[in-house]
RNA sequence: UGGGGAGUCGUCUAAUGGUAGGACAGCAGACUCUGGAUCUGUACGUGAGAGUUCGAUUCUUUCCUCCCCAGCCA
């Protein structure tokens, strides 16, 4: 493929960091912060990110860092990536890169403000021995069952454990013998001192330490007793002097557990837990249980399955960072839970494509068309605009001769009312090349169409017609003789239904999808797509938006289609037929 | 039935006592060498009642609905 501003064609689209966000709307959080810079509470504001290394990230996780990254980047602040790593059972260095990778490939720089809670173990550690010295904690020995039953319920109060009050020397001793790994797992746990009695559940007496006999991905066998979140949380924020620790929903009920650690261990510093509701999304399952479970039992192909809403599957399906952060900025935030329509996450992504994504043409299900009075091997150039959005993409020269393929779909032998295109004695414009006439069209002896004779029309090259002739339809095309054949990988949603989890029997999995992923080959594409790299994205015109897979091979590359251009004529001829 | 939250167009989200606005989705049209993009127009909403007020999405109150919490997960 040649080009007139010397950009190879198949290069990708433009990066991420030009997209500007089109929006950039307020939200209670950024009263709060506001108001707080205002008042003098704070100079200057920290947040964080922060993920347990237990999965891949998704897409509601990329509003989290949007929220937190954005914040610290409106108000001048900074935010931190921590990694919230206190149960080794569950973790690992290979969620730590994906987590990593992905947070980078959104567009977001966490400098050299990168954490884990593993690294405060020794402070932890200290602070929970002076707890037990405040006779604020003390060394349970109660079994899980035990423990349940004393935790009371929802409507009742709970009883106070036979060791609540035991002298805190014995408690430091126990604790220390914790440490020491005199125990096995589950036999002693640090519980906080607060109230069985409280209508709130996490005050009862909440768990802060358990054995685990297990080693840590980074500290390896050094522990054998592990903090829990509550604690861990509140004191790796204060260590980090974070001015504002956004979590979700759910932590709305520990957020008095929050500032009673805080408050008992008169930490310097004791930052404000504000929290937002979660992002749901319409035929998308989001919770981590699931997309392992996805993962695990193989219904996807792995974390990065194009279908995945997982920020590696996305990135393999083409989507942009610039995409996901508009997506992110046009939903806003706010405290009421609701469930986003998936078609806005795709009008970002074609909204952004459609800036930068280079144009080319490509068949999907060939039908082979022969222009019967063009001459027999010639070959011309034709020059095809790289993207009308942008005239910087510049000109490529694309191949024409006598023997073309274009799509099935943009022929019918019997075109139903306002189908504008080709049809036997019908005119159509090829784009970039000529008007061209269906004379005949071949059929095997199954009666099905394999070949269309066509006539065309020297005086209208490059689409155009002198005489004022108008056509009304416009096809794209493949010179036969120069096609790349590939593959080409299509999606649908995941799950058939708009909310996934309304089930019969109480199963996600039974609204999977059965179709939500077909494979068409051969495909055919441009010669100057031959050299196409994974994640490349272009625009095949009329049809959708591609990238090439990680999947290809020299020999043949594999495009998915991330999100198909919208449809008008599909969405009218819907409409005829249920009119039918 | 304990505690904590939330209810604004179909969906997401603004309006913090003064014209209920925007976006997506929908519908209709214009334009177009992509039935894309773009542009124009259009329909659609304050959970219910009572109260305060000249005026209530906003304040008070009663009710209704939905979500979260009884992991040694986060």
């Amino acid at each position: 493929m040649s080009n007139s501003n010397g950009t190879a064609g198949a290069s990708p689209a433009k990066p991420a960091a030009e997209n500007a966000p089109a929006v950039n709307p307020s939200n209670f959080i950024k009263d709060i912060i506001a108001e707080d810079l205002k008042t003098g509470k704070h100079a200057s504001i920290v947040t964080r990110f922060p993920p347990e290394p237990n999965g891949y990230l998704h897409i509601g996780h990329a509003k989290s860092i949007c929220l937190n990254f954005g914040l610290a980047k409106e108000y001048g602040g900074r935010c931190h990536l921590r990694f919230d790593d206190t149960n080794p059972c569950k973790e690992d260095i290979e969620y730590i890169e994906s987590i990593e990778r992905d947070v980078r490939w959104l567009g977001f720089d966490w400098k050299e403000n990168l954490y884990y809670a593993s690294d405060y173990y020794d402070k932890l550690y200290e602070y929970a021995v002076a707890l037990i010295k405040m006779d604020k904690a003390y060394v349970c020995e109660l079994s899980g069952d035990e423990m349940r039953e004393y935790r009371g319920t929802l409507t009742e109060g709970g009883k106070e454990s036979p060791h609540r009050n035991r002298p805190v020397a014995e408690s430091l001793d126990l604790f220390e013998r914790m440490k020491k790994g005199e125990f096995e797992d589950g036999k002693l746990v640090l519980r906080a001192k607060i109230d069985m009695n409280s209508p709130n559940i996490n005050m009862r007496d909440p768990i802060i330490y358990r054995i685990r006999h297990t080693a840590h991905h980074r500290t390896g066998d050094k522990w054998c007793i592990y903090p829990m979140y509550d604690f861990t949380h509140c004191v790796s924020d204060a260590i980090e002097k974070i001015t504002h620790s956004i979590c979700t929903l759910e932590f709305e009920d520990h957020r008095p557990l929050y500032d009673w650690f805080l408050d008992v261990l008169k930490t310097e510093c004791h930052p404000r837990q504000i929290e937002f509701a979660r992002l749901n999304l319409t035929y998308t399952v989001m919770s981590k249980r699931k997309l392992l479970e996805l993962v695990d039992k193989k219904y996807v192909g792995g974390w990065d399955d194009p279908r995945m809403p997982t920020i590696s599957g996305l990135r393999r399906r083409g989507y942009t960072p610039g995409a996901i952060r508009n997506f992110c900025e046009m939903i806003g935030v706010a405290k009421s839970n609701s469930t986003v329509d998936f078609a806005m996450l795709e009008y970002c992504l074609r909204e952004d494509l459609n800036k930068r994504a280079l144009r080319v043409m490509g068949v999907m299900k060939p039908l082979k068309l022969v222009i019967t009075n063009y001459p027999d091997g010639a070959v011309e150039e034709l020059d095809a605009q790289n993207n009308p959005e942008d005239e910087s993409a510049g000109t490529r020269k694309i191949p024409f001769s006598k023997v073309l393929y274009i799509e099935s779909d943009d022929f019918r032998e019997d075109p139903p009312n306002k189908f504008f295109r080709l049809a036997p004695g019908r005119e159509v414009r090829l784009k970039h090349a000529y008007y061209i006439k269906c004379e005949s069209v071949i059929k095997d002896e199954k009666g099905d169409i394999v070949e269309l004779r066509c006539t065309y029309d020297p005086a209208t090259k490059g689409g155009w017609s002198d005489d004022g002739r108008k056509v009304q339809g416009t096809l794209h095309w493949i010179s036969a003789a120069h096609a790349i054949s590939c593959e080409v990988r299509l999606y649908d949603q995941l799950f058939t239904k708009t909310n996934p989890d309304e089930t019969s029997a109480g199963d996600y999995k039974e609204n999977l999808n059965a179709g939500s992923f077909t494979s068409l080959y051969p495909c055919y594409v441009e010669p100057g797509l031959k050299t196409a790299k994974p994640e490349d994205r272009f625009q095949f015109l009329r049809q959708g938006y591609f990238c090439a897979d990680a999947d290809s091979t020299p020999e043949k590359i594999v495009f998915n289609r991330t999100v198909t251009l919208v449809d008008t004529w599909a969405k009218l001829e819907k409409k005829m037929q249920v009119k039918k």
